[in-house]
DNA sequence: AATGAATGAGGATTCATTCAT
DNA sequence: GATGAATGAATCCTCATTCAT
């Protein structure tokens, strides 16, 4: 029984499905069928709101990095002073929403993708860039001349804990990586005094 | 003119041509026909010494896990006092031979697919777990009880940065990345005591 | 705002579009949706109007000799004599209404079409026989028995000048093909006589 | 049973089959599996041999072409005097090795893609100059500035033919056309004279 | 030891056509 | 009257793998 304004419906079915494929088989090797099965509808119509399948591809990688954008943001309106706000962003990607088996799992493998699609590649710029602007501006006023240092070193401890989740079996504990890295942001800046 | 004792020069030159392509291509989306190719030989020889594809993917990855288990060792003989010996295990993954171009990217693309491949993930497992078994040795005299920890956050932070060199493009900095991950470990030293 | 009375418009726009487009394309590898959109419609409504989409095709070409025995006839019952009767058949086709790029190589693909399409066969071998009995009724003043084979040749003459008019690239140059094709008629009479 | 040394078989083949199967259809509307089929093979091996379809399609237009170009050199240094030489060329065309249903529906075929595709019109137009050139060549000693409109007009003639040729149902009669075109040609070189 | 020959299986994409609104 | 929604069928092309030589 088709219905008028299905578009976005379909486009949001066809981005969920394929956070859950990616995640589910840890790679882009997914079958636009795959896709659209999960998203139960036909390929070809996959195909006509999409047009190709790395239009899903980048449309599911925009949906996890906006996704993950606005939980930051949400967490940062919250937070008071430097280390809070520090706290916010690390908690932000351990939080059940984003450290869940599919989308860590996806996750890294557009992650790797963006080593080959330029696309892709945009998209984690803009992300990188952000984290590390994010983290630079709180760490500043902590560490000073050592800021740049640190914010390198937190964003690589961060994507480090990711791809061990990625990779581990079973559900990721998010909390014991975000104790983590909150305590070697800690150690460095303790160090940095 | 087919000689006798081909056999692990074949096979050599297929792993090595398996690692050349699957970093050049970023993914394990590499056809056997690429890598025996680049190989100098035809696919139906490839074939012959492997049986199958993930036969060959699977050699690389042991390949390359063999190579940086070699390499850590012959740094530690070498090295007197824990932390020396921390030093050099952090730096054997950031050496010119081992942190370069096609083998980081490489090493990510293998590490990805332990996602998927049990065969692949026991030996990611292997590799893991004589990581942090070689960090706990010597974090436990310089940490005691919060070694563990300091071991997952350093195993991570290593991790990190190779993700990072893998995507970051250009011929990446092995040098800084050890510096900082170096640096953090002095700092969970400092803090830890 | 739905109207009455909107099919012929509907069915007319439909043709004009399928010409342009099979003009443009120079196969019949145009998609209705191509035909469509061109005609400021969706597809569906192309379907609901001709059922299928050879029957565009054929409306089509239909339109085309249509027009092309119109012209014809209006120029015939201006001509006096044999000999400007003759001209005028043989200008018609090369008159700029009809020798126009898009026309020509629509004309040319249907024709070619014919050779599969029954239906399509059915239309051009009116178009065949008209042209044929003109040129034999005008011819037979001229040249009496040897009239058959002076109008297969004039008949193979334009259509050759045709086919060659829509390969040629850039406008083609009607009145110059009229021209050969008159003074090889010319040529054929003195001949005969 | 495999065997050595098949690439030319299967390429003459397939080129066969080709024009074959385009000369059934009447059109490029057909695919690799039927041509394949029709050669006895996979459509795996038909891309293996000739990567894409289009370039099956040029080789079986530059076959057609080059059998052509051997068939008129081949009369023509058995011809002596400018009238035996242009016979020569005008029944190469409608001899019965070229003027056969498959190959003239073939090349009526090719002829329209060279409106679309590049390469097809690169053959196409070195044909076409050939033919030209070797007409004018023989025409000038008989009108001398006249043969130029004449070379058009006899060529377009030939193409005129060739096309009701492969429109005609039944087998074209080569000798019937070839006579109108001869006695076409003697018409105006009798009127030029 | 080595390879050209060959194919089955699979996947992305397109498109005519139908249907409910 | 008009269209967005939806799909089955078809088509090109790729690739791992096998086999005879």
């Amino acid at each position: 029984m088709p219905k008028l304004g299905m578009e976005p419906i379909r486009r949001a079915a066809l981005v969920k499905a394929t956070i859950g494929e990616v995640g589910r088989v840890g790679s882009l090797d997914v079958t636009v069928g795959q896709i659209a099965k999960r998203a139960g509808m036909s390929t070809a119509l996959a195909h006509h709101y999409f047009g190709a399948k790395d239009q899903i591809f980048l449309a599911a990688m925009r949906h996890i990095l906006t996704e993950y954008a606005d939980a930051v943001r949400a967490r940062l309106v919250l937070a008071r002073g430097p280390r809070a706000r520090l706290e916010a962003i690390v908690r932000t990607g351990f939080a059940p929403d984003q450290f869940q088996g599919d989308v860590v799992s996806a996750w890294l493998t557009f992650y790797v993708q963006a080593h080959t699609s330029v696309n892709a590649r945009r998209l984690m710029t803009v992300y990188q860039r952000r984290l590390r602007s994010n983290l630079l501006h709180e760490l500043r006023p902590l560490l000073g001349a050592g800021a740049p240092e640190a914010a390198e070193t937190l964003a690589a401890l961060i994507d480090g804990f990711y791809i061990r989740a990625a990779l581990g079996q079973g559900a990721p504990d998010g909390d014991a990586s975000a104790a983590r890295v909150l305590s070697t942001l800690e150690a460095l800046i303790g160090g940095g005094q």
